[in-house]
RNA sequence: UGGGGAGUCGCCAAGUUGGUUAAGGCACCGGAUUUUGAUUCCGGCAUUCGAAGGUUCGAAUCCUUCUUCCCCAGCCA
């Protein structure tokens, strides 16, 4: 088998976050730091050995919906990462709004991570945490933040935080409770905490400046009331951290060196080293503080990832659900066939920059053809069946067509077809009137039976009535057959895959294209329900090799000369599978169709 | 008219202390092989780096001006 593909010899990807990971190791920026084998502050790490991982990232996503394919890009970042660079990389569950989180998604969330293929589990750690679980560390950073006098309790309301806040090309207004003092504040957020307040009344703001050109520095809201149940934490709880606060405090509690996000919180890292220089300048945290780098978020043509769409399609029964194969979620996506492998050859592929991008979905679909290519075993399904009769072939007779299930992997082994005088083809290998360029079967033309014989089209029967072939005529060759001596003493062009009529497994198939069919769905002033594409799936009974009924949920085939097919993890049973179709192959004839 | 980012081939993206003909991938276009019109292979594909000036023997890389796009005014993350 020649023609098998050669090592990829591209040179490694490199990119700006990987340019300061290497300057940060070179300098032994993150050596000195102490790990205590779990979260902590800093008395604790202390206590620890030298934190053995060289370097931590994190994959931190509010249990609050599905991954998708943004999630995706991330996850094979920090994971890959701290891979590559000999460093952990942790999940943590960044929930500390209580109002939207909720257990379903952490479950959800930790089945798709793995699925991809990466554990937070090694060296004998288990880095899978939850935000909530440092509440009380929390606390206790913001009653020290009080106790320096850089937070204060404001008792305005949020509209009217809101107004003084200013715009973006005029300061804001200082708050009249700012000047309060540092006693009175902590008595007023230990009275917060106590549940003496209704949510709103009042909230912890950092003390900083009010009339910062930088909007998220004039004096943030860092910890609000909220009586609420908690997904994790129940009623123990009725204040919860901001985002803003809490995310730059879970990085240090967990040793974090490269905090990695999107574009969108810029703004924000000047809060994040403020926060943390206050945190470790009172002792609190470890220094180094662990450095935020953002990215650009994943983009791709003709798939919407905004969490507020994707929730419209659902709960608008647009799909079937959150992992409806056509949703770009990490469930819709297993689904669909896409592979785990596919996903990280794509991220690779992408690269991480700061530049807005829209990425092609073709470059996607083709990182999974790459990997399916290599690892599927071939099966045969005739999905728009048309009989072929061949008229030499006694009517008793059957016999069976030896077939490599890889053509280029011999340890995949063969499998039998069984062949026989009533086969089913494909409606478009069969034209009475050829177009220029059509190889298959016409009158008079020869073609072969893939893995079977060459056979010589001598005519077909129609419907009188409709004018429709119904079956098409031919005559083998004996002397052809795959396989044998001599078989290649026919030279034909055309190669046709078909499936014996009586011995067809008969099930559905459901061919799925892209949901939108806008590369950009909703550009301007349309509604991207709008450009949702009406044939974005079709449901199909195909006529598909035996062999094929044996397949097991979530086996993945390439059905030769269509795609790439999955059997269906939910809808198939034990003996009978149904398959999804999860891309085509690449054609460069334009005259088949099907896509 | 505030602040923060980004503009290198159709789509991504290397390049970043200025130094020979501007990596690589995807797409595309040839051509070879092929019992998948798939795969594989071979070849082609930016005198130019948002624009205009300037510095220099030499600039995508430095300076100036201009321009386009993205983000920020939640007690969301």
């Amino acid at each position: 088998m020649s023609n098998a593909p050669k090592e990829n010899t591209a040179v490694p990807a490199t990119n700006f976050i990987r340019n300061i990971i290497d300057a940060d190791l070179a300098a032994g920026k993150h050596a000195q730091r102490h790990w205590a084998g779990q979260p902590g502050i800093a008395v604790e790490h202390v206590k620890g050995p030298l934190d053995p991982a060289k370097i931590r990232t994190r994959f931190p996503p509010e249990p609050n919906g599905y991954l998708h394919f943004g999630h995706a890009k991330s996850i094979c970042l920090n994971f890959g990462l701290a891979r590559d660079y000999g460093g952990h990389c942790h999940l943590r569950f960044d929930d500390t709004n209580p109002e939207k989180e909720e257990k379903e998604y952490v479950e959800s969330i930790i089945d798709s991570v793995k699925w991809l293929g990466y554990s937070w589990e090694s060296d004998g750690e288990n880095n899978l945490y939850f935000a909530s679980d440092y509440f009380d560390w929390m606390v206790a950073c913001a009653e020290y933040l009080i106790a320096s006098g850089n937070a204060y309790v404001d008792s305005q309301s949020a509209e009217e935080m809101r107004s003084n806040r200013g715009t973006l090309t005029q300061p804001g207004l200082n708050s009249p409770y700012r000047q309060r003092s540092a006693e009175e504040n902590m008595v007023l957020f230990r009275r917060m905490q106590a549940g003496e307040f209704a949510d709103g009344s009042h909230i912890l703001r950092a003390k900083i400046d009010m009339a910062s050109p930088n909007i998220n520095l004039r004096d943030p809201a860092i910890y609000r009331i909220r009586h609420a149940t908690h997904h994790n934490t129940g009623s123990k709880w009725c204040v919860y951290p901001m985002y803003t606060f809490a995310h730059p405090i879970e990085d240090a509690l967990e040793n974090i060196t490269h905090s990695i996000c999107t574009l969108e919180f810029e703004d924000q890292r000047p809060f994040y080293d403020w926060l943390l220089e206050n945190l470790a300048t009172g002792g609190i945290i470890q220094r180094p503080v662990p450095q935020q780098i953002e990215f650009s978020r994943l983009n791709l043509t003709y798939v919407v990832l905004s969490k507020r769409k994707l929730i419209q399609l659902v709960e608008e029964k647009h799909v079937s659900g959150w992992d409806d194969p056509r949703m770009p979620t990490l469930v819709g996506a297993r689904r669909r066939g896409y592979t785990p492998e596919g996903f990280h050859l794509f991220a690779e592929r992408i690269g991480v920059s700061k530049s807005d991008s829209l990425i092609d979905y073709v470059l996607f679909e083709e990182c999974i053809r790459e990997v399916m290519n290599e690892s599927a075993e071939r099966r045969v399904a005739v999905l728009d069946p048309l009989k072929l009769i061949i008229d030499n072939y006694p009517e008793d007779q059957s016999e069976d067509c030896i077939v490599h299930n890889h053509p280029f992997k011999p340890e995949f082994g063969t499998r039998i077809m069984p062949f026989s005088r009533e086969l089913w083809i494909e409606r478009e290998d069969f034209m009475e009137e050829p177009s220029k360029g059509y190889r298959r079967l016409f009158p008079g033309n020869m073609a072969r039976l893939r893995h079977g014989f060459v056979v010589k089209c001598v005519g077909c029967e129609k419907d009188e009535t409709t004018g429709n072939v119904i079956a098409v005529h031919c005559e083998y060759m004996p002397d052809s057959k795959s396989g044998t001596p001599g078989s290649d003493n026919y030279k034909v062009k055309g190669n046709l895959h078909w499936v014996s009529a009586a011995h067809a497994y008969t099930t559905e198939i459901r061919l799925y294209d892209r949901l939108f069919s806008a590369a950009a769905p909703g550009t301007g002033e349309r509604n991207f329900l709008d450009d949702l594409n009406p044939d974005s799936v079709r449901s199909i009974t195909a006529q598909l090799e035996p062999e094929l009924k044996n397949a097991k949920a979530e086996e993945r085939f390439q059905f030769e000369r269509h795609g790439y097919f999955v059997a269906d993890r939910i809808d198939s049973k034990d003996g009978a599978p149904v398959f999804n179709r999860t891309v085509t192959l690449k054609d460069s004839w334009s005259g088949m169709s099907g896509k």
